[in-house]
DNA sequence: GCCGTTTTCGGCCCGACTGTTTTCAGTCG
């Protein structure tokens, strides 16, 4: 078992135990020691043979015996009999919003409540209000919880189809007899939401068997829907529906454009074929005559890739990314689209957490990790100090941090770590740290973490007073997951962009797409105003340094070129940028 | 359940917000 299971099953005993009601603490040490298990940057099975697990902060004896039995047998005992003892209905009912493990403890143990139609039924019949502690208003709360939770689970947010996509994926490319493999669909349009993942690979007639059975086998498959010869479909454990095609390797370039879409793209680029006598279709092009009717579409154009189909219709190469026929089509006519960031183009990021507040990673291993991405630099923004719940820094902290910093800058030629902040945004719009602290860093990432009930004017206006300081240098996730857990967005982000150009400011977009609707919207209106977008992680462990990559699709998504993006300066340009804001 | 220039028990991060209360518990980050 790999640490990420072993850290995802302790976090589950911890929330087990929270309903159990047991003592907070012990449930506390659980989540601690699953943050602590995913941030390790060394082999989980080498740490138990070795018995340094014991050595690690935060594991102690009984923790410790559970990770042995995790790792060396795939299995818990302590952990199968805690789950068993409660319904498994309670754990679904904790990801409405507003209600947590006491709440589901009552309801379960009063009204034998322990599913989220139960609880909904409940709600309705106004039966919560005589519970101590639940009102009018818990009730009607609840089901706005209840109705956002069914709206996110009939599409699945870019980042948990992604996952589930590349693991599957993974398993299927590596079959042998297959020639190319993509994922298709929406998520290779990078759309903020995803309906179901498509799989398109080409392969060796003989082996295409053995493929389906690769994936319909998978461990993540909860059942099949479909096997096929050359389609197969499945529900996966986490809700989404994936498909895999197979497709001969001449045709491999029209499933794929096929089936990334978007329906829209794909109609245009249809009647656009018909205007040259031609017919398109998944399988390829065939020449539009009456006698071919009734015949099977013969093939007339060889097309290897993507790119030979776009240049048959005298199109330059469209990026998966644009189309959704908003006006690509056009603009590749006139050769005018633009040259989009790409995840090669990013020299670095300054959204990072270390172990110093609430990340997992030293500063040292925070910098390896981006070395091996190759980055040429690593921006540290922890919390400031009225972040308790995140171990924010005091002043004395922060000297102690550059000081490390500095130490390790002097082993590095062509590697630095840059001094920042994630300095908070008061209420009233001040800023955590006095002018002399903020002066002392290389950039300051000013960002909300409190106050998110004020209304959108009072909001906008603290922000942008934040703008205003002349010792901040970009704005942090402004459409982050702090903001958009409620309907009604609180940022005017129109004022904010504007203000952000006016003060020549930098607008973080967050590489943890909750809403990445709102960030390629942002990044359309930014690149108007000429306005520079950090593309940042806001990365808690090292592994959380990739995340970059959804960023890099959201900015593709909102047409932004290299010169767009302020992290694809390399470590010179950049030296000279960041010593630049300080005269 | 973990930890300890405090050794075997007593603390463990904290502030804002909300809805329920009329002084506080639950939730969130």
């Amino acid at each position: 078992m790999d640490k990420n299971r072993v850290a995802e099953i302790l976090d589950e005993i911890g929330t087990l135990l929270e309903l159990k009601g047991e003592n907070p603490f012990k449930c506390r040490a659980y989540h601690n020691a699953s943050r602590t298990i995913a941030g390790l940057t060394v082999d989980i099975k080498t740490l138990i043979e070795s018995g340094e697990i014991r050595n690690i902060k935060g594991i102690g004896e009984a923790i410790a015996e559970r990770i042995k039995e995790l790792v060396l047998t795939e299995k818990s005992e302590y952990y199968d009999e805690l789950k068993s003892s409660l319904p498994e209905g309670l754990m679904k009912m904790l990801s409405i919003q507003g209600v947590g493990p006491k709440k589901v403890k009552l309801l379960y143990e009063k009204l034998k409540i322990k599913s989220v139609d139960e609880l909904e039924k409940a709600c309705k019949a106004g039966k919560l209000g005589n519970l101590e502690g639940f009102g009018k208003k818990t009730e009607e709360n609840i089901l706005a919880g209840i109705e956002a939770l069914r709206k996110r689970s009939t599409k699945s947010l870019y980042s948990t189809a992604e996952l589930s996509a590349r693991r599957m994926f993974d398993v299927v490319a590596k079959q042998p007899g297959l020639i190319r493999a993509e994922i298709a669909g929406s998520l290779r349009r990078k759309k903020e939401t995803i309906g179901d993942i498509d799989i398109v690979v080409s392969a060796r007639r003989p082996a295409v068997k053995a493929i389906m059975k690769s994936f319909t086998t998978h461990g993540d498959v909860e059942r099949i829907t479909g096997e096929g010869e050359t389609k197969s479909s499945v529900v996966l454990k986490s809700g989404i529906n994936c498909d895999l095609r197979v497709v001969d390797d001449s045709e491999f370039p029209f499933a794929l454009n096929y089936f990334t879409g978007s329906k829209e793209h794909n109609v245009r680029m249809r009647t656009r074929a018909k205007e040259y006598g031609l017919s398109l279709n998944e399988y390829g092009f065939s020449k539009l005559d009456s006698e071919e009717k009734r015949g099977k579409a013969k093939k007339v154009i060889a097309c290897k890739t993507e790119d030979d189909i776009y240049r048959a219709l005298d199109l330059t190469y469209i990026p998966p990314e644009l189309r959704e026929d908003t006006g690509e089509i056009e603009a590749a006519e006139k050769n005018s689209l633009p040259t989009l960031v790409e995840e090669k183009d990013i020299c670095g990021t300054f959204h990072c957490h270390t172990n110093y507040s609430d990340g997992s990673n030293t500063l040292l291993e925070m910098a390896e990790a981006a070395k091996k991405l190759d980055w040429q630099y690593l921006g540290i923004a922890d919390h400031s100090k009225v972040a308790a719940y995140a171990n924010g820094l005091s002043e004395e902290r922060v000297k102690k941090q550059h000081k490390e910093i500095d130490g390790l800058n002097q082993k590095w030629t062509n590697f630095r770590i840059y001094k920042g902040t994630e300095v908070d945004i008061l209420s009233n719009g001040d800023l955590d740290f006095n002018d002399k602290t903020l002066a002392s860093f290389d950039y300051v990432v000013a960002s909300v973490h409190s106050s998110f009930k004020m209304s959108e004017a009072e909001m906008t206006k603290r922000i942008i007073k934040a703008l205003k300081n002349k010792y901040v240098t970009m704005l942090g996730h402004p459409t982050g997951r702090l903001l958009l857990q409620r309907d009604n967005y609180p940022i005017d982000m129109i004022a904010v962009i504007n203000a952000a150009s006016d003060y020549g400011k930098i607008i973080e977009i967050n590489a943890h797409p909750m809403r990445l609707d709102l960030d390629w919207r942002l990044c359309s209106y930014a690149k108007k105003k000429n306005v520079k977008i950090a593309i940042n992680p806001d990365a808690h462990v090292t592994d959380g340094l990739s995340d970059v990559r959804y960023g890099v699709g959201v900015a593709r998504k909102g047409w932004l070129e290299k010169k767009d993006v302020i992290n694809t300066l390399n470590l010179k340009q950049m030296n000279h940028f960041l010593s630049s804001l300080r005269t």
